[in-house]
This record gives C-alpha cells, structure tokens and sequence, in this order.
DNA sequence: ATGAAAGCGCTAACAC
DNA sequence: GTGTTAGCGCTTTCAT
C-alpha cells in the first residue's frame, strides 16, 4: 500500500541488534546511549541508507520543521531577495521554506493559511501584510508569526521591519538640498503600512526641516504602471513636480518611463527616487536614488524570532519589534553627478 | 504530547454517531455513503471545524500533495514569473508547492533533494538543471521529475523547454537584417543546455542564412556582471562586434550598462539583445530586443506532466519531451525605429 | 543505558 | 452502506 518501502527504522534496529528506540535516540543525538551502541548504529544507519520519515516525525512530534514565507507576489524583485535571505537562514536551522503568494487577497491568504496549518506548518512570515492581517492571525491561533516588511496593527503581534519613516525622511531633506521644492509621492495602497510610513517621513523631511517644500500626493501600489499613471496624471494637469518619490523602486521606474516618454531629462527637468533599492536600481540604465535596507538582517531575525517562539510555546510577555536602519543610496536620477554606478551617503 | 489537539475525525465519528471510516469516507467524497449520513457528517465537520491532517494522510497514504520547484536563482527575474505559473497550476490541482534555490551546486541540490524526500514530497519540476542532474534524478529515484527550461541529458528524462534554437536563429537573422554582421554572444555556462542551443541557432542564423556574418562568442554566466566583462574584455580588444547578444537578458543588460559606459550609443554603434524578455525588457529605459518565451505555458505543462505521472506510477512508455515556440520581440535596442514600448515581430 | 508499548491522525482492506 | 482493524514510521513515557 505504501508508495516508497525504504528503510525503516525498525529495519535499522534488527540489524543492529538494538530496539528502535535506541536507533531513535542514535539519529536524534539525544545522550543515554553508550559510545559503543551509538557507532554501531550509526554504522548500520550509514549502510542501509537509513533517512528518517520527516512525515512521521511531524506526526508524533506535532513539529514539521518547516517555516512559510507570504508574500504579495514573488515577481516584485524586492521579495526573490528577502526570500533567499529567509531560506539560507532557515535551512541553516535545519528548517524547510515554503513560499507563498498572496496577491494582496486576503481571501487566497486564509486558503494558503489552512493548508499550511493541516500540513503541520511549525510557523508563518508574513512581509506583505494588508487585507489579510486576521486571516493569517486568526484561525491557526496557535501558529506563531513574525511580520517583516509591513507593520501589522494587532497591538501584540511580533515585527521586523525597516525604519521607512527614517527613510523618507532622508529622501525628502536630500531633496531640498538638491534644491527642488515640490515633491511628488506616487503611494501604495492604503493597507500597506511601509507605504504609509514612507509618506509620513517623506512629509517631515520636505515640510519640516529647515528649508520648506511643497508635497504632492498621488495613490497608487506597488506596480510600474502606477509610477507612470502617477506622471501621466500630473503632466496632463500641468503641474509636475521638480521631484518624485516612488513608495518602492518599481513605481519609481515606472515614473522614469513616463518622464522619458514625455520628453523630460532626469533628474534636469525631474529628480526621481525610490524605496528597496533593488538590485537594478544600481544599474548603469536606471541609476536611481533609493532608500536601501537590510534585507539579508530583516529576513535572518524573522527566522530566528519565529524559531524562537516556535520552540518556546509560553505567548512572550513582550512581542518582538525591531525597526532596522536604512540608508539612502543617491545615484544619477537626483544627483547628476553621483558616481555613476553607487554612491553611499 | 501533542502539539495541536485540534479536531480529530474520531471526534467527528463519535459526534455524528458513525465509524471514522464514514467520515473518512465523506471527507474524501468517496461514493458509497448514504445521502443522508453524508449530510450529517458534513454538518458535524462543519460544526467542529474539522480538518484533516495533511501529515497524517500524507503518512498513510504515500502522497504529500506537494510538488518542489528547483530554480538557480530565484531573483533572477525568469524565475519568478514561472514560480508563479507553476504555483497557480499546482494550486488549482490541490498541489502544495515548495521552491528551492540550487545556486548551481550539486550538492546544494542534493540537500535540498534528500530533505524533500524525507518530506515525502511528490514530485520535482526542475528549472535549472545543470551539474546536478544526477542529484535530482538518482537517490529518490522513485519520485518523479520533470524538467523545463534546460533540457537534460538524460535520454528518458521528462522535459518542456522552449525552442532556444530557434530563437537564437531568429535573433541571428534580425541582426543580419539590420545590416549588422558582426555578432558577439555572451554565453552561459556549459552546463546550461539552454544556453548551447542559443548559441547554435545564433550561429546558424549568422552564419547559414542567404546574407553572411561573422560570430564572435565570449564564455560568462546569466549574471549582469558577466555581460559588464564580456563587453570590456571586447573593448580592451579593440574587436567590439556591431551586434552583441547576451544568453539572457540580465547579461544582455549588463552589456548595455558596459556599452554605456564607455561611451557607445545603443543601437546605433551597438545593437544588443537578449533571451527570456523579463518584465523589465519592455521597460521604456531599457526597450530591449529579446527572443520571448511562453513561460505560463511551460509551467502548466509541466504541472500537468508531473501530476500525470505521479498518478500513474508505471513508468511510461515514452518520456514527455516538449520543445514550446519562442517569439522574438523587437525592441529599441536593436532597432531604433522600433515602438517605443513593444513591437512584435 | 536500553527496551516495550502506547500512540500521533488518518486510510484502506476486509468484514458484516 | 457502514464498521472493525491493522498499520503508515516514528517519538516518548515508563519500566527495567
């Protein structure tokens, strides 16, 4: 009946004279065993090829070791980066990686959720937080989650995210000091709180610091398409700013094409800037200012917070929040005369 | 002991006053169960909330419901797009889907390959195979595997990759056409089939066609970077080719940055162009020609294959070998009276 | 230090 | 149609 008669345990203990328990306590290096046991099941382990059922285990364990990673769509570049930074950090720990999308659909959310939760899924990121915050927090109860990126709004809820306001903040200041004094924010969607603290940053660093600028305000999400929408909307109203922020790199490349397309010169006519400094920003083509952050640091702490609480079932008393620094990385679309290629301020 | 005491289908049983094998039976929408009971059942299993354990089933039965997606890369753009297709494919079918980063290794895809194994997974789409080919296809020897994008070598291994011959040749034949007749390509690894055949078709199309060129051929990866050093080591040279064409389009774009840099102007002293047409090639700052696969397809099919034969565990009389159109899509890199954003030729 | 035995939650014969 | 039962491959008390 069963699909792949390998080895079993019970296999390894016959021929090694032992009872399965003692094989169990060999291959999960549990003490209690005399050396001498140890290397002759060890040796018979090796001999039979001997791997352990994770299936199994998971069963009787109630542990898979095996994490989920959420995101809102893989193909947004900022994600493929995160999502290695967490799968090296997790196999590290011996734990498998699961990816899924949630397309901002908090519906698809609560599917993925459930079938994670019957697959025995040990706990969930979650770096695209939105509509679907209750549909991750909610059901599986006990799962525990760590958010990055997004900042959730359940009070008690673990987060690792990037100090976008600080962000923002820097971009906007930098701004001025290019000398442009009206700045436009092509925003994300209004669930999306990285989006939202990026604005208000943005805001203080152009209105509040010792030269004052004008902000103008665009909605849109995360797409090319609303970066150019966003310029598109402004040249036909006549009044483009002398500078635009992007809530993340692709919007801002999506408002490069609309400037280009529309016969403007950046950053001559139009300074350009982004968030996430993903890894074309760098690019000799594009050259564009971003707010860069730690992608690598954000994803490695996610995992660690989550294996933490996964392996201490007692709810924390405090909730995990760290907010990582970001730096602003300006290239060629704000400063005509950054070096070419990256330029750390 | 246990870590989730949810509802458990004995719980189920004893509250619609049936045997587990009932509920069992009903929650698999096996036949042979009376109208009524049925709709007791489901009411109870509603009412508690019951789900049944993926492990346990899992377990039992010999199938996970999960597939693997083994990529290189995956923040190389290709690979998400087809992550995507594959995981909506997988989805629709009630396939669970994992994607795992190989980094070309073999023995990084050997890991990754034991774990899934252990994890009792169902079968394997591998994107890019290449030293590893035995890793994937020799330990679980059992587990089905199909391949897409690089074919393999194997001769009764599965594949769907697309018709990179033709493509090169399309792209041989445009450049000649455009009255370029010296054409350098930056090639992939050996390993990479898909890259070879680029290269073939490129060459047949240079060198065969009723005009004649000259193809210069430069060895690099499917980095930007190498596309940067092929292009400066033809510089330094002094053979730069009128015509240079990257085996992807990340070394394509990173023979645009380096033409860029040292001055030349695209197209008109250099036309370049690319394979895959990432999201990013359409790009109004980036307008780059490139030979388009049908990536949606591909996934779908290879879905499809996998899940066929998982299901049908007789060895087939024939592999599945797909060879899946490409289309090459002119762009302002090789064309500069090509539409600004897609012309499709 | 080692073994025996009781499950983990479910499916699949096989009986009724 | 429905119930009984024997596992799937392992971990984990509890004895010894």
């Amino acid at each position: 009946v069963s699909r792949q008669r390998g080895v079993r345990i019970e296999d390894v203990a016959r021929e090694a004279g032992v009872s399965v328990a003692t094989v169990s306590r060999v291959v999960r290096d549990h003490s209690d065993v005399r050396d001498e046991t140890r290397e002759r099941v060890q040796e018979v382990v090796r001999r039979l090829g001997y791997r352990p059922s994770a299936l199994a285990r998971a069963l009787v364990s109630g542990r898979s070791r095996m994490i989920a990673l959420l995101v809102s769509d893989i193909a947004n570049p900022f994600y493929p980066q995160l999502a290695k930074a967490v799968e090296r950090q997790a196999l590290q720990a011996g734990y498998g990686l699961v990816i899924c999308n949630t397309e901002e659909d908090a519906e698809v959310t609560r599917r993925h959720v459930e079938r994670l939760h019957d697959q025995g899924i040990d706990g969930i990121i979650h770096a695209s937080v939105g509509l679907d915050e209750q549909a991750v927090l909610g059901p599986g109860g006990a799962t525990p989650v760590v958010f990055v990126n997004r900042r959730p709004s359940a009070p008690r809820a673990n987060y690792i995210v990037s100090d976008n306001r600080a962000g923002g903040e820097a971009i906007g200041r930098h701004l001025l000091e290019m000398g442009r004094t009206t700045v436009g924010f092509v925003a994300g969607p209004s669930f999306a709180r990285n989006g939202l603290e990026r604005l208000e940053g943005l805001r203080l660093g152009v209105t509040e610091g010792p030269r004052r600028g004008e902000l103008l305000v665009k909605g849109g999400d995360f797409s090319r398409e609303s970066g150019q929408a966003a310029v598109r909307e402004w040249v036909a109203a006549g009044e483009l700013p002398a500078a635009i922020v992007g809530v993340n790199d692709s919007v801002a490349i999506g408002v490069m094409e609309a400037l280009i397309e529309t016969g403007r010169v950046i950053p001559q006519d139009v300074a350009v800037a982004g968030f996430d400094d993903i890894y074309l920003a760098s690019s000799g083509l594009i050259g564009l200012t971003s707010v860069a952050q730690d992608i690598d640091r954000m994803g490695a702490r996610a995992v660690r917070a989550l294996l933490r609480s996964i392996s201490d079932p007692t709810p924390p008393l405090r909730a995990v929040r760290e907010i990582l620094p970001t730096r602003l990385i300006v290239r060629h679309s704000t400063n005509p005369t950054a070096l070419q290629a990256d330029a750390v301020a």
